[in-house]
DNA sequence: ATAAATAATGCAAACGTTTGCATCATTTAT
DNA sequence: ATAAATGATGCAAACGTTTGCATTATTTAT
């Protein structure tokens, strides 16, 4: 099975015309013979004939493709977001690809350089949790090319930014937990050096000191990963306290789950002995019993603005009328029976 | 800011020397004297040069990108899938790239079109659920480009596939069900027309049949998509029969998490009242309650072997050694306890 | 019949890189 | 001092396409 690709020049062989004649024929260039066209377009497709992008692409110095760049897809929250990304570029004539970062900083910087080379049209990125120099999305701008940040913040970093209010929402789902009773709040907290896990730490703290509730650090734990088996250990510890707490806010709902299940384990009722709130709105948190009380992020949303505000980028890129735009989106507290009501 | 890219020949015309002896010091040609090479890489540095992947792909008449097609990332089979594929193919000099259909054959074509003209090196792909005619496959293999079909089969395709033995894991669940004294199994089956659903539905048949049992056609409703809301109406109306099923086996774990949701808010028990089992073995599965009993696939090692399999097809690509490979991989049922001790 | 206008097609350069071969410069051997 | 060998670099073609301009073929007007 020979990779043998069609050209062209081999349709103008056969037919014995030029190139030119070709290539205008294949678009309906209306100063050719309508019959030139036909006898054209006839063998072109019993030939299988495909246009070769990577010349076209070099001739015409662009690209069609953008990419979106996440550290991970499984779960909700990026999948939704690619989901608006789609649902915007695919109005237009770009592509979108998915690369994923594994949360892996080098392999970020590996994807980025590659994108680069290919001379991509423009970048969504969601940095990996290992990413702490930002001199390869620099390097990326500095050719000209257009980049938006999404979720997470590059703090330092000039660029376009779609954010998340992770505060407030963090913030309004700790005051709730209090509002409706509860005294002893802990927090399982992600990976340190993202700005949504330190973002919803702090919220998380400012509200008990708001409301004048003291600060415990045996109540705060941080995970070393976003998945339920990660939240484990740190539910499990919590428990453990002589003091236990009468609620715990998540950092994303699979570490609330975690939580929750462990809590159910050992018999404490949910939300009467101990509230439960996560973070994300996982499509599934609704269907745990109880079902889960979350902050709902407007993934779609961000998605379709991030989208948005690259295509605006890439149209301008020859002379830009607006500088860098930098978007926050609010969260939504869903409640449901994991806490109590007020 | 404008796109400006810098060329070999920028460099070329600042060191004033030729194009070739930059293209020659990048690579570090030993027949260059030493310290051209350093001003040339120097100066490349400096300019924050990048080779064009276009420029050299047109001239090597390839591209060393693989492209996986998947109908959905939502969901942990396909992520742990693409998860396989990046190990493998990470540790060569290939570079994936994802590309979603949405479950739209429209969408599938084009990206196959797309892929075909960027003179793709392979493609991996699950055919969307609407996918019914392969013409787009077989162009592209025409143009002799390796394709592998994974997880969900083309009936009447001659290609690489790389599957997973959905009837024997729907049987194994099934009859599991039976020897554990279930009598009256339903089935909460998927979109039809997909290979993983139906013969999921003709494991679950057989199962009945060889075990005496009597198949009822009011236990076997099809859900009209994958998610968990897909699965609530099909479960509503099997708990709404007047003879109410003692079991549910669903065509995966959202859907079977529906079905345990709704049998718990008619206050049913499971397992006593009512079994049920799923398909997937997502991870929060077992954090359910009680947890899930499950049919696993070998998703990581689906997504290994079938990038393999691919690699190996464009390495051969002149002069291949064998035909199309036809691997099945089997499931294995994960116990818990949303079903009866056997 | 010839000039002028129009229709149809072809030529050649360009995009950025690589690479076989040719050329030029320098060193070594005689 | 000259030939030969070696070292360093340049030339030009190629990849497949598009497109401004030139050319050729055909029609229309005189």
């Amino acid at each position: 099975m020979k990779n043998v690709n069609v050209t062209i020049k081999d349709i103008a062989k056969e037919l014995k015309v030029s190139a030119s004649t070709v290539s205008r024929a294949l678009k309906d260039y209306s100063g050719l013979k309508k019959e030139t066209i036909k006898k054209v377009k006839a063998l072109a497709k019993k030939m299988n004939y495909r246009p070769n992008l990577t010349a076209i692409n070099l001739l015409k110095k662009r690209n069609n493709i953008i990419a979106v760049i996440v550290p991970e897809i499984n779960g909700h929250f990026y999948s939704n977001v690619v989901t608006g990304i789609q649902d915007v570029v695919d109005s237009t004539d770009y592509n979108i690809i998915i690369c994923l970062s594994n949360e892996s900083y080098r392999k970020e910087v590996a994807i980025i350089e590659n994108l680069s080379r290919a001379r991509i049209s423009g970048i969504l990125v969601a940095p990996s949790s290992t990413t702490k120099k930002f001199n390869h999305f620099k390097r990326f701008q500095k050719n000209g090319s257009p980049l938006v940040i999404f979720d997470r913040d590059c703090i330092g970093l000039d660029a376009n930014k779609v954010l998340v209010d992770d505060y407030s929402g963090a913030f309004q789902a700790v005051e709730y937990l209090i509002h409706s009773g509860c005294k002893k709040i802990a927090h399982i907290g992600g990976v340190l050096n993202l700005t949504t896990t330190s973002h919803r730490l702090q919220g998380y703290l400012d509200a008990l000191k708001q409301n004048n509730l003291p600060i415990n650090e045996d109540y705060i734990i941080h995970a070393s990963g976003f998945s339920h088996q990660d939240g484990m250990e740190p539910a499990k510890l919590l428990f453990q306290l002589k003091n236990t707490p009468d609620a715990i806010f998540g950092v994303n709902d699979r570490i609330a789950i975690a939580a929750m299940f462990t809590a159910k384990k050992l018999n404490l009722r949910i939300p009467e002995d101990v509230s439960i709130i996560g973070f994300d709105d996982e499509p599934q948190s609704s269907y745990f019993t109880p079902a889960l009380t979350s902050v709902r992020q407007p993934s779609y949303g961000i998605g379709m603005l991030s989208a948005r505000i690259l295509l605006k980028h890439i149209k301008e890129n020859e002379n830009p009328t607006t500088g860098f735009r930098y978007e926050v989106f609010k969260t939504e507290l869903i409640i449901r029976s994991s806490s109590r009501e007020i």
